[in-house]
DNA sequence: ACTCTCTAACGC
DNA sequence: GCGTGCGTTAGAGAGT
């Protein structure tokens, strides 16, 4: 949905002189036709405050004022009027609670969309009335999105099925767009079905997956302005259906043929790029998809087609003649700093960029598309050089279907993610929930999400919102959570755990927090409350109960939290899949929008802050979890009557360990279950306790920090749950992950300390050997801002600027994680200046700071693990025989830059003279022997080699061609170059026998 | 050798 | 015009 500013339709409003918004529906119809609905007569309105004693001449003066003000700012303007009307209508503001129900205000008509922002400056700053002085009005409602206004005025959701009643609409006497069906109408004949029943199946969107390939030069990130688009690949899917209808690819220049696949080949870039278009035009998709195609692949179409002076290519959206603009905008937030980056609208389709939807929903230590489709579809994909696809596509027709394969499978990918991970009905039905359109999830906040909700109730209440100042930060913080101190050490004995269920959204309920029924401080002598009518919260504020006046967040919230126990319930019933993902698509996003309403009421640079709200609640939640602790401490006592005392070992805001004593899981669950009903006794509704499963065996390290067997019933427990440890931080490498899972594994399931003990000796043993993949080395932080914003030297952020000086096409920018070894360089020099990119040391063969490894990496993360179990840990773990280094493993690059191309014995690894060639004095007569090992040797490597290159040819689907994938997040590329340097080696160790 | 600050990532 | 919240741990650099 969006707006265009045009001439009003006289049919439908006789009155409407001059410009007018025209709102644009966009949709597709139950049998697949696209769909184009101009919608008239809608106008954007805000409202304001009215002074007491404002009669109808002094609104006829305020009129006149306001409208020689706004010509002023609105010159190019050409209608006769900006302000339409001004009408006194009775409302109520949703700010604090009131007696009357309503007074009067002003409603604000304006002729455009873009009117509502200016008349609001000018009513900010005040203006001069006759006999009144300067006078500044507060604003309501004078923030929001016109379309967003319209959706919440005619009733309309995100992924709404919409009807236009026979007889309610017109043709349009000339085709202003692409699309099957288009027609006009007036917005107050539209039919908005609640996304229920019937009307809660899925629209059969058409959807457009796509990739580019551009010729980009080396050491440059390819740039519109020099490198050609040499290739788009594109993939077709109706929603719902398994297999696409289309797949092609355009090459320039020509291409060998793909089975199933549709190649088309041209001899210039402008036929490439128009047939792309022309593709877009016939297959008219509602959503356009792929990776990374908000901030590459979109732009670089755009700028390259200007860069060609290819007027007509940007006609890609569904209203005719139009071109797609390209935007350059800049995003700051207080977290992420301000960052630049360009917009490409496209009318009438949606674009979904799986990138960010990803980073958005799923926490990954690496986002690219190769290592994402690993994670969720179990398939790798080439990570093919950018020098490289140069190359190919300079080769022949065979190099270039090559790359037009590798072309595909990204655009393929895509897909496959969108329909793996549910994203249209998850989006869609976050989109129905929360009332904002599809393309507000992507490009938009949580905030919008709430805002959306609290209008529409407020609408139906007679509220209306104010728009408050930004007070700026020094309003400052709130305090959050009480984390409960945590007795750390290792529990053999089983500990139930006691949760609140929605903790924060209960509170609300169950106190009636709201922005209606907060007591202004100010107010409260005039209103004079009942003690029994009102709430004291622990911070001092007081609200209204509900039996005087309920809240609209506590009812927005019921309404949530009913809503997603009739979708689970639904759930369980449905069998039909499709079912089932809108189902589950429902149930996930009607639990997220419930807790981002506590976030939207604390988020002091936002929309509509209220800290009144935010800091009792987490107040309430401060003195509930002290409340739980005393109370199961109290109640289960030897003296009380049970076996043992109970004991609160840890909790953090809205849940307590407890271990009751008992040494059976079961013992604990009825206890558990126990104490759950009966501290929920003691509080409100909604608020309720909750039982919900038994850690046992149970690590815990610290707070936020844990481990142990999750037990739900007394037979068998249901999986291992590790919080907050190594195991599950992005920023470890896999060789800490891996180890500290093992061992685990092995404590806390098989129960073999000793066991676990060894495996860390043999590994750290592995490690110094130089027997480690590099792969397991590798860490991944994330780059968050530019290197300037960064006060201290970091690893990666240094490697990520050294990389850019050698190949600023590969260097990763802001926003990406990057991936580091630690290699060995001068003693005392900090870890930054010795962070190396993983390729660099596979293809320079740097040594590997192992010490690095061991000691700032390994120790203290199993420490932590070993100390609560083991006395003498460090010792048991860190002293011995497995710690002796072998350092000739790895010889000292300074070293050899020394000795020149000493040789050594091929026996024992003494320095020989070059003369000798082979071996030593004192090996000379092991030849026979030691040949046949060398020639073992390579045979044994050059056979590993082969597995390991079948297994590179199978991902990137042909055993007929050479391996190209230089992927920095796939373990076997990093064996296959070790491997490969190993043989080499090898084999000019063998030729050393043949002089 | 110690503390303080910055940065990142997590739990809830 | 846009941006949910706070509490906690831990590594590493920087300063004392």
């Amino acid at each position: 949905m969006d707006y265009v500013v045009g001439d009003g339709h006289n049919e439908f409003l006789q009155s409407s002189s001059g410009l007018a918004a025209i709102i644009r529906i966009f949709g597709v119809t139950k049998e697949g036709h696209s769909v184009c609905c101009f919608v008239h007569g809608f106008e954007p309105y805000f409202y304001a405050n009215c002074p007491s004693g404002m009669g109808p001449d002094d609104i006829f003066r305020l009129h006149q004022i306001l409208e020689g003000k706004m010509k002023e700012t609105n010159n190019n303007y050409k209608a006769p009027k900006c302000i339409r009307r001004i009408e006194l209508v009775q409302k109520r503001s949703i700010m604090y609670y009131q007696q009357e129900t309503s007074q009067p205000f002003l409603k604000i008509v304006v002729a455009l969309p873009t009117m509502v922002a200016s008349c609001r400056g000018i009513l900010d700053r005040g203006i001069q009335i006759d006999g009144l002085g300067i006078k500044s009005f507060m604003t309501y409602e004078s923030n929001i999105n016109f379309s967003l206004r319209f959706m919440i005025d005619c009733n309309i959701v995100g992924g709404n099925w919409i009807e236009v009643p026979r007889g309610k609409y017109n043709k349009i006497s000339r085709s202003l767009s692409n699309c099957q069906l288009e027609f006009y109408c007036l917005f107050s004949d539209l039919i908005s079905h609640a996304p229920e029943g019937e009307f809660s199946t899925m629209a059969p969107y058409r959807i457009l997956s796509f990739d580019i390939e551009c010729a980009g030069r080396k050491g440059h990130f390819p740039d519109p302005s020099h490198d050609p688009v040499i290739q788009i690949a594109n993939v077709v899917t109706l929603l719902g259906e398994g297999q696409p209808f289309v797949r092609n690819v355009m090459t320039l220049k020509s291409c060998s043929s793909i089975a199933d696949v549709d190649v088309m080949s041209f001899d210039t870039e402008k036929e490439v790029l128009l047939t792309w278009r022309d593709l877009v035009r016939e297959v008219d998709p509602d959503i356009i998809i792929g990776y990374n195609i908000c901030k590459f692949d979109m732009p670089y179409l755009i700028e390259r087609a200007d860069v060609l002076g290819i007027a007509e290519f940007p006609m890609l959206g569904r209203i005719r003649n139009s071109r797609v603009s390209i935007k350059d905008t800049t995003f700051s937030s207080r977290q992420h700093g301000t960052r630049e980056s360009k917009e490409v609208t496209m009318e009438g389709r949606v674009q979904f960029d799986l990138l960010q939807a990803i980073q958005r929903d799923y926490k990954l230590s690496s986002y690219s598309l190769n290592s994402v489709s690993a994670h969720f579809l179990n398939e790798q994909k080439e990570d093919v050089h950018h020098s490289i696809i140069s190359d190919l596509h300079n080769g022949n027709s065979e190099t270039r279907k090559r790359l037009a394969v590798y072309c595909l499978k990204d655009a393929y990918l895509p897909q496959r993610l969108l329909d793996k991970l549910m994203f249209i009905y998850n989006y869609v039905e976050m989109a129905r929930v929360t009332g904002v359109p599809l393309s507000f999830l992507l490009s938009r906040g949580q905030s919008i999400k709430v805002m959306s909700q609290l209008l529409r109730k407020a609408k139906q209440k007679n509220l209306i919102l104010p728009n408050v100042k930004q007070a700026g930060s020094e309003q400052g913080t709130f305090e959050g959570a009480t984390v409960l101190e945590a007795r750390t050490g290792f529990y053999e004995k089983p500990i139930a755990t006691l949760d609140f269920a929605s903790l924060y959204p209960s509170i609300m309920m169950a106190y009636n927090l709201c922005y209606s029924t907060l007591v202004n401080p100010e107010d409260a002598r005039k209103l004079n409350l009942p003690p029994e009518c009102v709430n004291k919260t622990p911070t001092g504020e007081t609200f209204v109960r509900s039996n005087l006046q309920k809240g609209i967040l506590p009812e927005i919230l019921e309404e949530l939290l009913a809503a997603r126990r009739r979708a689970k319930a639904d759930l369980k019933e449905a069998k039909d899949p499709l079912e089932r993902a809108v189902l589950d698509g429902r149930q996930l996003a009607l639990k997220i929008s419930a807790n981002s309403v506590y976030g939207f009421t604390g988020a002091t640079v936002g929309q509509l802050p209220c800290l009144e709200i935010s800091s009792s609640v987490t107040s309430y939640g401060r003195q509930m979890i002290e409340h739980t602790k005393r109370l199961v401490e109290d109640k289960f006592t030897v003296l009380g009557g049970y076996e043992h005392n109970a004991e609160v070992i840890y909790g953090d805001t809205d849940s307590v360990m407890v271990q009751f004593g008992v040494s059976s899981v079961d013992a604990a669950m009825k206890l558990g279950r126990e104490a759950a009903d009966y501290i929920s006794s003691t509080f409100i509704n909604p608020i309720k306790l909750e039982f919900e499963k038994v850690y046992y065996p149970y690590l815990l390290i610290s707070k936020k920090r844990y481990a142990g067997l999750y037990w739900t019933n007394p037979q068998k427990f249901d999986k291992m749950e590790t919080k907050g440890i190594e195991t599950v931080r992005r920023d470890n490498c896999l060789l800490v992950k891996n180890m500290v899972t093992e061992c685990l594994n092995k404590i806390l399931i098989e129960r073999d300390i000793p066991a676990a003990v060894q495996y860390v000796k043999n590994t750290i043993s592995d490690l110094l050997r130089n027997r480690m993949d590099l792969s397991l080395l590798v860490i991944t932080k994330a780059l968050t801002k530019t290197r300037d914003s960064y006060k201290v030297k970091a690893a990666h952020v240094e490697l990520a600027e050294r990389m850019r000086k050698r190949d600023a096409a590969t260097a990763p920018n802001v926003g990406d994680r990057v991936a580091y070894v630690i290699v060995k360089a001068e003693t005392n020099a900090k870890a930054y200046e010795r962070s190396e990119d993983p390729i660099f040391v596979l293809e320079n063969n740097n040594p590997i700071d192992h010490k690095y490894y061991l000691e700032n990496q390994i120790s203290k993360p199993l420490m932590r693990i070993f100390e609560p179990i083991l006395k003498n840990a460090n010792k048991e773990l860190f002293q011995g025989s497995h710690m002796m280094s072998k350092n000739n493993c790895t010889p000292n690059i300074g070293i050899a830059k020394l000795f020149g191309k000493q040789l050594s014995c091929i026996g024992c690894k003494t320095p020989i003279s070059n003369s000798d060639h082979t071996l030593c004095s004192q090996c000379k007569g092991r030849e026979a022997e030691l040949y046949c090992k060398s020639i073992a040797n390579v045979a044994e490597l050059e056979e590993l080699f082969g597995r390991v290159w079948t297994q590179c040819q199978e991902c990137q689907g042909s055993l007929l061609q050479d391996v190209l994938c230089t992927s920095r997040d796939c373990p076997i590329f990093y064996r296959r170059k070790k491997v490969q340097k190993d043989m080499e080696q090898a084999k000019q160790e063998l030729d050393r026998w043949n002089f």
